[in-house]
DNA sequence: GTAATATTGTTATAAAAATAACAATTCCTC
DNA sequence: GAGGAATTGTTATTTTTATAACAATATTAC
C-alpha cells in the first residue's frame, strides 16, 4: 500500500484505540463515521475520508464493524514481526513512558531501559530492567532493539544519540530539548512539553482573534 | 497583531531557546538564518519567513541580532502578566514536568502539583508543593490559576476535567489517553505518547516508500 | 570604485491537510 | 414498492504549511 499521511496515521493509532474502548464499554460491534469523530472532537468527514485512505468500506448505511475496522487499522500501523523498543534514561519520564507501555501492544516491545545511576540500575518495573548506560551498544545489539525513546537530560542528550545512530537504531522518539542531528535515513521524531505549553500560552492569551 | 499561524508559534519556542543557547555558547550577537536554521535541523527560508511574519528585520547582510531576536519573539510568545500553572497528577509524568519547568522562565509559573496519593500530598520539588485533589478548587481560585497539565491515570481524567472547566481554566494540556469533551472556549493541546511511538514504528517500517 | 558574493525579505508556487459538496446506496415508513 | 431519510464514499474546494524563486541590499575582493 502507498505510504498514508502522516496526520492519517496519527488517528489511525487513536481510532485503534477508541474503538477498542468503546467495543469494551458498549459491546456494540457497529459504529457510524459520526460517533467515532465525536469520540475524537473531529468530524465525520475526517473519519471516513480516513477509512477511505486504508481502503476499508462498511456496507453503507449501517456504520462500520468495529473489529474489521480494529483489525484493518492494525494491519497497516502494525508491523508482521515485533518491534522491539528501548527507553534510554529512566528519569520520572521514562519510568512514566514504561508504564504508559503496560498492557497490550503485542507488536511493540518495550524490552529494556537504560540509565546512568547505579540506583537505578538492576531495577525492574512491569517486567522492564534497567541496565547501565555502558551496556548500550551491547545490548541494543542482543535484543534486536530497532526504535530508541530518548528521556535522558539534556547534556547527555547528544551522547546517547551518537551511540544509537552508530548501533544502526531505525527510530527515535527524542523527548529532550536537544535537537538532534542524525542521518536521515533513521527516521526522528521529536516532543517538546515546554514548545507544547508555551503554545497553550499563547493561544490562551489570542484566543479572541 | 495578528495571530500567528500554529506552526510558527511552535517554531517560535524553539527559536527562542535555541538562541538563548547559541548565545551562551559563542558568546556571539550574530546569527544567521541559515545558522538557527542548522541547529534547528529546518530550512534557512522557513527561519526567514517565520521572522518576516513576527515583523523584525535585521541590517541586510550580517544575520540577525541575537538578544534583539529573543526579545522579539518572547513580546510576542509571552504574557505581559505572569501566568500561572498547576500540574494534576503528581506521578512520573507530572515529576518529569516539573523538573523540566526548573530555570529561568519568568512568565509562566509553575505554581502547585495536585495528587489523590496521600503520600505524595505536602511532598515539595523544586519549590513546587504537592497538594490534595479535594483541594484542586479552592487553589485553582486562590492561585489564579490558568493553565492546567493533566497527567492523571486514565480512569480519573474526565472528572478533573469537569473540575477544572468548572473552575474557569483558560488551557488544558492533556498527556492522558483520554479524548476530552470540552467547551470551545478552553484551548485544548492534547499529546498522546503512544500515537507517537505507533507513528515511530509506521515510519520505521515505511520508509522506503 | 566595480564586480562578485552572500544574505535578507518577499512574492509565487507547490504540497499537505482539512472541509465542503454531493452522488450513491441502503434502510425505514407508509 | 415509492418516497424520504440517513449514511457512506469520493471528488472538489479551501485552508494551512512549506518550499522555491528572486529582487534588493550590503559586504568583500580586487
Amino acid at each position: 500500500m502507498k505510504i498514508l499521511p502522516e496526520k492519517t496515521i496519527e488517528r489511525l493509532s487513536q481510532y485503534r484505540r477508541t474503538l477498542n474502548n468503546f467495543y469494551a464499554d458498549h459491546n456494540s460491534n457497529r459504529i457510524f463515521s459520526h460517533e467515532l469523530a465525536a469520540l475524537l472532537n473531529i468530524t465525520a468527514v475526517q473519519v471516513r475520508r480516513d477509512i477511505m485512505f486504508i481502503g476499508y468500506s462498511s456496507s453503507q448505511r449501517k456504520g462500520y464493524n468495529v473489529q474489521e475496522l480494529i483489525q484493518v487499522i492494525s494491519q497497516i500501523i502494525d508491523t508482521h514481526e515485533p518491534i522491539n523498543v528501548a527507553v534510554v534514561g529512566y528519569g520520572n519520564l521514562g519510568k512514566a513512558i514504561t508504564t504508559y507501555f503496560v498492557g497490550n501492544r503485542p507488536k511493540l516491545n518495550l524490552v529494556a531501559a537504560f540509565d546512568i545511576d547505579p540506583k537505578k540500575i538492576g531495577q525492574e518495573t512491569h517486567n522492564i530492567k534497567c541496565y547501565s548506560i555502558d551496556r548500550l551498544r551491547e545490548i541494543l545489539v542482543a535484543k534486536d532493539i530497532t526504535i530508541a525513546i530518548l528521556t535522558v537530560p539534556t547534556h547527555a542528550a547528544k551522547d546517547m544519540a551518537k551511540i544509537l545512530v552508530q548501533t544502526g537504531i531505525k527510530g527515535i522518539l527524542n523527548y529532550t530539548t536537544v535537537n538532534l542531528h542524525i542521518p536521515p535515513e533513521i527516521y526522528l521524531e521529536e516532543y517538546d512539553m515546554i514548545t507544547s505549553l508555551e503554545k497553550v500560552a499563547y493561544f490562551v492569551k489570542n484566543k479572541n482573534q
